[in-house]
Formats: structure tokens, sequence, C-alpha cells
DNA sequence: GTAAGTGCAAATGATTTGCACAGCG
DNA sequence: CGCTGTGCAAATCATTTGCACTTAC
């Protein structure tokens, strides 16, 4: 059985998690980090409230931007720019890139040692102080191609 | 042999770079590139608007929008996803990258060539067709810095 | 002349916020 | 128990769109 990402690590200390961050443990915030670390593509807040809302029905779409404003604010999710405008959360906080799909939307993760390691170049210290880097490659995933072609 | 078309250039021939994409010649979509063009930063949608407002105090917001949309629809720009969620427009077509701040939200060019000539991993090839690779740097600039420290 | 561009105002759609009640610590 | 989190509904804010008039070609 093909082990899934360290992340889902994290989602047995959950509760560890939040106290180490001083955040108060409701049922509410649990499900929705639980949620967000079950899916493997990037979800957005519109797809983690529909699938809370499954294990708790009353739940409110705005509990859930505040909360995943809560987790970005604390450091335990990430968050990327998607090609349709909505914002898509990454439970991946590990250094890594994406691989966005201009057709389908979806947005993979990918490593690139070479690039971790490549030193950038020297006019960019007197800009300021970089805190972090973002890289995205945009295009066609093969199974859009593949739609594309044939009907 | 194909001309590369630095905005600067491109400011020069504007009628022609419409005419070469068959987009009507108005006084609006002249202002609009001129404004872009000119404008060191990458400036929204609301600063290209207040710009040209000085120009043509009739022009309407949403003639700037559709125009810019137009515009990058045909290649002429580009746009970027800048921190406050306000899309930026981009009038460096060539190659580039980008270092933003986090304080004042501005966006800096630079270029990369170590980085342009990196292959991507070989894994990458088989997620499917790669058409554009985009990349930043988020930090604070060194005006900001400087006015943290002493106000 | 005619199809496309413009200005206006009103619509959209993701995200946010004020408030009263509920639940964590 | 106090104070924070939640749910609801209404508010925001950038961007988009329908419509009647104007303009480029």
């Amino acid at each position: 059985m093909p082990k899934k990402k360290s992340h889902k690590e994290g989602l047995r200390d959950l509760s560890a998690i939040f106290k180490e961050h001083r955040l108060k443990i409701t049922r509410q915030r649990l499900e929705i980090f639980k949620v967000l670390a079950s899916m493997e593509d990037h979800p957005s807040a519109e797809d983690v409230y529909a699938a809370v809302k499954t294990k708790i029905p009353t739940i409110s779409f705005d509990t859930v931007y505040r909360s995943l404003a809560l987790f970005e604010r604390h450091g335990v999710l990430g968050r990327v720019q998607s090609l349709d405008d909505r914002t898509r959360y990454d439970p991946n906080t590990s250094p890594h890139y994406h691989l966005v799909c201009k057709t389908c939307k979806t947005i993979r993760d990918f490593s690139w040692p070479d690039l971790d390691e490549l030193t950038a170049p020297d006019d960019i210290k007197e800009w300021g102080a970089i805190e972090k880097k973002y890289l995205e490659f945009r295009g066609i995933c093969r199974e859009c191609l593949a739609r594309e072609k044939g009907p």
C-alpha cells in the first residue's frame, strides 16, 4: 500500500498542534483540518465546506473561512493562488512547487532539488529581505490533453 | 527576423501593435496602453483608471477592465497576482520573475539566467504540457524594512 | 453603414463582518 | 463563568455584464 504524504502524520497529533499554537480546539476546527489533510489536491474554501458539511451538517461557510484564515496565520496551512480566482489551501508546509493545469485548475505538488540549491542573483540582496520562494509551472495536464484530442 | 518587443518600443508603435492584432484603435485604448507602459511598477486596474482619468475624464472603470482583459488575451500584457487581491498588469512581456514586498505590495521585475537554463525534473514531463514558468520571491523591500525600524 | 467599443448602472461571486447565542478552558 | 468561536444574514469589494448610444473602419 502506498503511504500517504507526511502531513498525514500531523493529523494524528492534531490537538497537539492546536495546543502548541494556543488555538481553541473545537469540533469544527478539527474536522476542517482533517478534511484538508485528507484531500490530495489543493481544495478551495468551498471544497472544504462541502466536505466538512457531510460530517457537521450545521457548519457555516464563514466558520470554514475563519478557520482557514486562522490556520494560515499560524503557519499550519499554506495558501495558493489559483487560476480561477478562488483561494486554494495547501496542508503541505514543507517546501515544494506547483504544477497548475489551466484547463481543469488542479494543482499538483512537485519538488525540484536543483532549484532549492540554486543561488539567487546578487542584485536581489539589495532589494530587501526575501522570505519565501514561489514557483509554479502552468500548462495542461495529461488528462485534459487527452480529453481535448478525443471528445 | 521576429522583432523583439520591449514595452518601450511597443509604446512608439502602438497603433502598429493594435493593427497587428486587429484591435480597433480608440482613444481610450491608446491612453490605457500608454499609461501602463509608462508606469514603472505593476499597476492595478484602479491605478490605471486613476491615471487615464486625468487624460480622459469621462472614461469608465469597465472600459479599463475590458481593455486590460483584451490586451491580456492578445498577449500584449501580462497579469500578475498580487498579495492584496487585486490583479496587477505587467507591460513587460519578456521572460522575467518578480520580487513582491508583502508590506507595501510593490512588485519589481528581476531576471535570473541560471533559472532560465535549469532543466525541470523528469517526472514533470509526464504530468502534461508545460507552457509557462512563474517564479516570485516574497519578502520585505529595503524601504519597508527601514520604515519598520525607525518611524 | 455596420459591427464593435463605450458609459452607465446594476449584477455577480468570493470573502468578510456585526451580532446574539453556544461551548471551550 | 468569562471570553472566544459559531451561525446567520447582511455587507464588501473587485470585477463583470446588459443595454442603448457612439465611433472606428
